[in-house]
DNA sequence: GTTATATATATGGTTATCCGTATATTTTAT
DNA sequence: ATAAAATATACGGATAACCATATATATAAC
C-alpha cells in the first residue's frame, strides 16, 4: 500500500556476473516469469541437481538479486523488489524476450506433479 | 534510409558473459554513450594497457556486441546495429542509469588531448 | 624503402568460477 | 524422540577467465 521506493545500491558488473551463467540465467528467467518459486520446483524445470541449484541461488541472494521466504518445508524464491529499476527491467525485458530459451523449462514446470502450494506468510 | 530491421542471433547467457567483466562493460558503457570510440581513446578514459583493452573489444566484436570501422590508423568501435532489441535495450537503460560508474572515465575521454577525428568511411 | 603510430594476437602463468560428492540443518510427520 | 523430506553448505578438483609480456600486423609519414 506505501509508496515507497525503496532501492539498493548494486554494482553493475556483479550484476552481470550473477547473469551470465547458464544455470542462474534460467532460474532467474523462470522466477520472472512465474513470481516465485522454490527449490524443487526449480530443480524439475531444470533438471539439475539440489545443491547446483541451491548454491546459484544462495549466490542470487546474497548478491540481491532474489529474496527468499520460507513455508514450512519449502524455501521460495523471488525477485527482490528493492532492486534499482534499471535491473529489474534488464530482468523483465530478458525473460519477456527470450520466451523460446525457457520454453523446455517451463513446460517441464507445468507437467510437475504435486508442485508445493502457495500459503500467505502471516496467515498459514 | 531503409527500414529492414535485420537482428542477428544471440544467446543470452553469452550476451551477460560479455557484459560480466569490468573492462568491458566501462568500455560497452562508453562507447553506447559517445556513440563511437576507438582503441586509443579507450585506453585513455579507462586508463588500461592497450593489449587489455584491445583483447576485450576483440571479443566483443566477435561475440557481435560491437562492430568496428577501420579509418586510416585508428579503428572506431561502436555498437552492432543488429543486436536484438532486447540486448539494445539493455545497454540502453544500463549506461543511462549508471552514468556515475563512468563518470571519470567520460571526464578523462573530454580532458583528452588530440583526440583521432572521424570521417565518414566512404569519402575520407 | 625506413621509422613511427595504432592495433591485434600469441604464450604462459595466476586466479576465479563451476562442479560433484558428502554432510549439515531445518521442518514435518509418526 | 526418530525418520523422512527439503534445503543449505563445506571440500577438493577441474576448467575457464583474466592478465602481463612479448611480438606481429597495418597504416602513415618521411
Amino acid at each position: 500500500m506505501s509508496g515507497d521506493v525503496v532501492e539498493i545500491e548494486i554494482n553493475p558488473t556483479q550484476f552481470y556476473k550473477c547473469l551470465a551463467d547458464e544455470t542462474r540465467l534460467r532460474c532467474l528467467m523462470l522466477i520472472q516469469l512465474e513470481g516465485e518459486l522454490c527449490v524443487c520446483e526449480l530443480m524439475e524445470a531444470l533438471q539439475e541437481s539440489q545443491p547446483k541449484v541451491s548454491r546459484h541461488l544462495a549466490q542470487l541472494r546474497n548478491c540481491g538479486l532474489l529474496t527468499d521466504r520460507r513455508q514450512g518445508q519449502w524455501v521460495f524464491y523471488s525477485i527482490n523488489e528493492e532492486l534499482p529499476a534499471w535491473s529489474k527491467l534488464v530482468l523483465h525485458v530478458t525473460a519477456a524476450e527470450n520466451l523460446e530459451h525457457c520454453a523446455a523449462d517451463l513446460a517441464r514446470l507445468d507437467h510437475m506433479g504435486s508442485r508445493p502450494e502457495r500459503a500467505k506468510t502471516c496467515c498459514a
